[in-house]
RNA sequence: GCCCACGUAGCUCAGUAGGUAGAGCACAUCCUUGGUAAGGAUGAGGUCAUCGGUUCAAAUCCGAUCGUGGGCUCCA
């Protein structure tokens, strides 16, 4: 039969391997780097036949992705080899490849040390270069299930029940077989560049009722170049990492007097939110949105009347006053809920557009508190848009642009997820499909890609949530739009119609930042600490070279400060050098030198963070090019904004 | 909440056989007035997270608690 690879058509006998077919066509050198093929959409061992009525070959390559997620796979199968070898009694369950490499969780009576590791990553390297081959073979349900039963590897056989499947295909590596469906490398010899990295705690199956197990992960790549390069990428990531930064920045600190979770705003991260806060405000409303103000805490009467005592009490702080149960509020809705609530509404009326920089408290728990992305006090920036059915799609459409508008101010790459009804869940089936169409309408209309996690919506309706990534490849929730069909209906909220009927508004809960803590996070890793200048608590500093320019530096200070600008002057007794360098480790924008040269013609010489330099211009062009630099960002979306502290 | 690791000066970290603590930066004082990433000298600063135990003696060994980090579960 003809099989096309690489371009060129080869005769391949029938019943020949795919390693024998792609020899035709592969140069030695090529067909060395090899680990396994493609057929249309199936990936398949070097060893499996040709299947028949294969049109076309596919190698895949150890350099390329597909290549490397193969690669750690089997390093994973590898790493449970030699575990097996070093602690026999330990059971073997999962172990895939991930993103940044792979795991393999275990099943042992103890909990595996960091010196265990070192004697599995030894281990490993022995199993490596015995480079014995992965063999293949297929049993049935009931034949694997006694082969692994029979070894005590009671999680494979587990496994197998639940596959459902009557055939399972198990892979062979030495000592070692494992219930796989591959494929794999052609032998262990093949895995070249890999490395344990850490072991942590995993619930079987991702239950938390469910026995803890033990995680080994690591990662592996095509060479020790490529392998060596990651550990430096990610030396390079904790670099920008928001917790390190916050303090070297002087922008927040987290006390363990005050409480874990608790961020304390210092005054240059307390400057960057209360400019995020003040732009928030005035564009949300020039997009139509009130801005409202509720309590901190509400009677407690009120939680169970919504729904949150019921299902979010584990999250929730509570206190007494006067006898009376009060509950510190987790989200905005309710005083929202009452707004609307207090007077009679008409269609003419709708939308009400509620926004509230609200600060909630959430008892998270304590082991899954981080920096400023998980904490336990937050602020939203929160609205609830109560609108007619027929106004729906409008509101969602309205909100992703707002989304997409933000995002792209700061540059933020984003995901968008839509999750549809989970399995618990409340409302007709008639509401969910209504607003999962039209959520999903709208994110067609704008045009941007997302993804459908199916049944991850809220019990109350479906949403869609856009993600962010860390300094680490994390991924973090910040703005989120979701529909909900209770609020309205427990509240018994209505609006007159032009029937002069009541009829039930529809309910929209939105987040555009999500937490302002959160994102702040995001930010300061985003930009490595180097906000942009409309947001840079600092936006120049001057810098004297002797003190005889302190006169004119003040001046210049003024005169920048009668602008708007955020600016300050460094005239200690200190060389030049040392000066720029810490303006340069501030990450101050704009630095701006002053020695006789600048007096005399009035004017200041400009140094970017960047390194770069603008050279000698009068003060008034100074000032102009950074108030220009902080209006630059917000072209993109069309929007304008300022903010002058003076 | 669960698993593992960690907690020494404001920050970054030494402290390797248990014998009452060190460095660099930052800070203070003095000298130095020096053009684009660190000038010099001197000084101050720590109940070694907290509590308890073992020991003649604990930063060091053991336990508990609190906190942090990496994961799991959960979520803005």
């Amino acid at each position: 039969m003809d099989v096309s690879i690489e371009g060129q058509q080869m005769a391949v006998q029938p019943g020949a391997s795919c390693a024998d077919a792609l020899g035709l066509a592969l140069s030695k050198k090529k067909a060395k780097q090899v680990l396994a093929c493609r057929c249309g959409e199936a990936l398949l061992d070097l060893t499996t036949t040709v299947p028949e009525g294969c049109a076309e070959l596919v190698p895949v390559y150890e350099d390329s992705d597909e290549g490397v997620h193969l690669l750690r796979h089997s390093a994973a199968h590898i790493m449970a080899t030699a575990v097996k070898r070093l602690y026999p009694d330990a059971k073997v369950t999962i172990g895939p490849a991930i993103d940044s490499g792979f795991y393999y969780d275990f099943d042992y009576v103890r909990p595996f040390t960091p010196e265990d590791l070192q004697a599995i990553e030894a281990e490993m390297a022995k199993v490596v270069a015995e480079d014995a081959p992965f063999e293949r073979s297929v049993m049935s349900a009931a034949e694997a299930t006694k082969f692994f039963a029979d070894q005590g590897e009671t999680y494979k056989a587990e496994i197998i029940a639940d596959l459902g499947a009557e055939t399972v295909s198990i892979y062979k590596n030495g000592s070692f077989t494992d219930l796989c469906r591959g494929p794999h490398i052609p032998s262990t010899g093949r895995l070249k560049a890999f490395k344990l990295t850490s072991v942590a705690g995993a619930y079987w199956r991702g239950d938390e009722k469910n026995r803890m197990l033990q995680r080994i992960y690591g990662t592996a790549f095509a060479d020790e170049k490529a392998l060596k390069k990651h550990l430096q990428r990610i030396e390079e990531a904790k670099k920008r990492d928001h917790r390190k930064l916050g303090t070297q920045l002087d922008l927040f600190s987290i006390s363990e007097e005050a409480g874990p979770g608790m961020i304390i705003w210092h005054p240059k991260g307390a400057l960057v939110r209360t400019i995020l806060e003040d732009f928030e405000r005035k564009e949300h409303l020039k997009r139509g949105y009130e801005i409202v103000q509720g309590p901190q805490i509400l009677r407690q009467d009120l939680w169970e009347r919504s729904g949150h005592y019921e299902n979010y009490r584990e999250n929730m702080y509570f206190t007494q006053i006067d006898d009376q149960a009060y509950g510190v509020k987790p989200m905005n809705c309710l005083s929202h809920m009452l707004i609307y609530k207090s007077r009679v509404r008409s269609y003419r009326d709708l939308p009400q557009r509620y926004f509230e920089l609200g600060v909630v408290h959430r008892h998270e728990k304590s082991g899954v508190l981080h920096g400023l992305l998980r904490v336990r006090q937050f602020t939203q920036d929160d609205a609830h848009i109560l609108c007619r059915p027929d106004q729906l799609q409008e509101e969602i459409i309205g909100i992703i642009q707002f989304v997409g508008d933000v995002m792209g101010l700061f540059g933020f790459e984003f995901e968008l997820e839509l999750s549809t009804r989970p399995e618990k869940s409340i409302g007709s089936d008639e509401d969910w499909e209504r607003a999962t169409a039209a959520l999903e309408h709208a994110l067609k209309t704008v045009g941007l890609p997302y993804d459908i996690n199916e049944g991850d919506g809220a019990f109350y309706g479906p949403k869609i949530d856009i993600k962010l990534r860390d300094a680490l490849e994390r991924s973090w929730q910040c703005a989120t739009i979701q529909c909900d069909f209770t609020l309205p209906e427990r509240f018994d909220l209505v609006y007159i119609g032009d029937d002069g009927e009541r009829h039930r508004p529809v309910m929209l809960h939105r987040v555009i930042l999500g937490s302002v803590e959160r994102f702040i996070g995001a930010l300061i890793e985003h930009f490595a600490g180097a906000f942009p200048t409309w947001l840079a608590p600092v936006q120049a500093r001057l810098l004297t070279v002797t003190d005889a320019q302190n006169e004119f530096a003040a001046k210049a200070l003024a005169a920048l400060k009668a602008r708007g600008i955020r600016a300050e002057a460094d005239v200690r007794n200190e060389k030049l050098g040392y000066k720029v360098r810490e303006a340069q480790m501030d990450k101050i924008p704009y630095i701006l030198v002053i020695g006789d040269k600048e007096v005399e013609a009035q004017g200041l010489n400009v140094r970017l963070r960047t390194g770069e330099n603008l050279g000698l211009k009068p003060v008034e062009e100074v000032a102009g090019l950074i108030v220009a630099d902080c209006q630059e960002p917000f072209k993109r979306g069309g929007m304008s904004y300022s903010f002058a502290a003076s």
